[in-house]
DNA sequence: TTGTGTTTTATTGCCTCC
DNA sequence: GGAGGCAATAAAACACAA
């Protein structure tokens, strides 16, 4: 058998026999009862709470370990001690052994040395092995509980990229409603500029006839000059309020609506020419949606226009897909 | 039977703590 | 400085398909 399997695998030697029968015995979870045999504390605390391997597997009442009665076993089967006495060669633990370590790391998972010495005398291994072993199932069980987390976090991503998503979906709508609201309400304002016009064309009709001083007031001439300085302001196109050529319009919104500190915020109570009536109901209809962040206070520069990278770039998201 | 991928045992080197 | 933990790695043992 040069190099060969001995332990465990298809063709099971002596030793799975002998693991056969051993494993008819008692359950290994009565392995950590403390003295009662009613207790369903299986609480391990060191040497005291502790029996010991053999106690409960052997029944023969024997102190040796199981290492032992391998090593001694009956049918005297001398290339099992040879196997066992190989040097240099990995032995692997028996399957009984492993399910000891395995309740006893359950337990605590970090090992004092009278704990380490107690199991390594009561499963026949040096307290090194067991010490081994004890390292090697803390970075398993570190890997397992790393994966475990990991696919928490990717069920979490994946919800906030969804909620994202709608959210943006949602975003996209109100924006249009912005716009479509915006028309109408240049629309309206067209129509009121209109009958302001004629009310002043018919205004200066009359005036001809009579001399300035003895047809109209003073209040009236001031009107009149400035609902005309207001007339030039738009035949020369100086409305810029929802001037898709001003540079607060950017990608099809007015981003003069969402800047109240610019000054040409379009909201402005000082600079609108709406009546009190109007410019409250105007306010109550549309200023909740107006209320958006600051663009100054965001930083998108990486992000492009609704994405839902939260800001993070791209080549970041590789934490999401690192693997083990 | 063999090649190959996975699991388990063990080593090494570095780090931290007392 | 020694003991113990951890990460990285080697290598034996094992599982399994072809």
């Amino acid at each position: 058998m040069a190099g060969g399997r001995v332990n465990g695998g298809r063709n099971s030697s002596v030793l799975s026999a002998l693991l056969q029968n051993q494993r008819s015995s008692e359950p290994l979870d009565s392995l950590f009862l403390s003295g009662s045999s009613n207790s369903s504390s299986a609480s391990f605390l060191g040497s005291r709470s502790m029996l010991s391997f053999e106690d409960v597997r052997g029944g023969s009442g024997s102190n040796r370990s199981l290492f032992y009665q391998y090593e001694h076993e009956d049918n005297g089967e001398d290339d099992l001690g040879e196997y066992l006495h190989q040097p240099g060669k990995k032995r692997r633990l028996t399957a009984d052994q492993v399910q000891f370590l395995e309740k006893s790391f359950d337990v605590e998972n970090k090992l004092e040395p009278e704990r380490k010495v107690l199991l390594a005398k009561d499963l026949g291994l040096q307290p090194r092995q067991v010490a081994i072993w004890f390292q090697n199932r803390r970075a398993r069980w570190k890997t397992k509980h790393l994966e475990k987390d990991y696919e928490v976090l990717q069920a979490n991503y994946n919800n906030l990229k969804a909620n994202c998503e709608s959210l943006s979906k949602e975003n996209d709508k109100l924006k249009a409603e912005v716009l479509i609201l915006s028309d109408k309400l240049q629309l309206k304002e067209k129509e009121r500029e209109n009958s302001e016009l004629s009310d002043t064309n018919k205004l200066s009709q009359e005036l001809p006839q009579k001399p300035i001083a003895d047809s109209a007031s003073e209040g009236e001439v001031s009107k009149v000059s400035a609902v005309a300085s207001k007339q030039e302001d738009h035949s020369s196109g100086r409305s810029d309020i929802f001037d898709s050529d001003s540079p607060h319009y950017t990608d099809g919104v007015h981003s003069s609506l969402l800047e109240p500190g610019d000054s040409s915020y379009v909201f402005e109570p000082e600079q609108s020419d709406l009546s009190q009536d109007e410019e409250d109901n105007f306010s109550k209809s549309l200023l909740p949606p107006y209320i958006f962040p600051k663009l100054e206070d965001v930083d998108y520069s990486d992000t492009p226009a609704n994405s839902c990278n939260f800001g993070f770039p791209m080549e970041d998201h590789a934490f999401w897909s690192w693997s083990y």
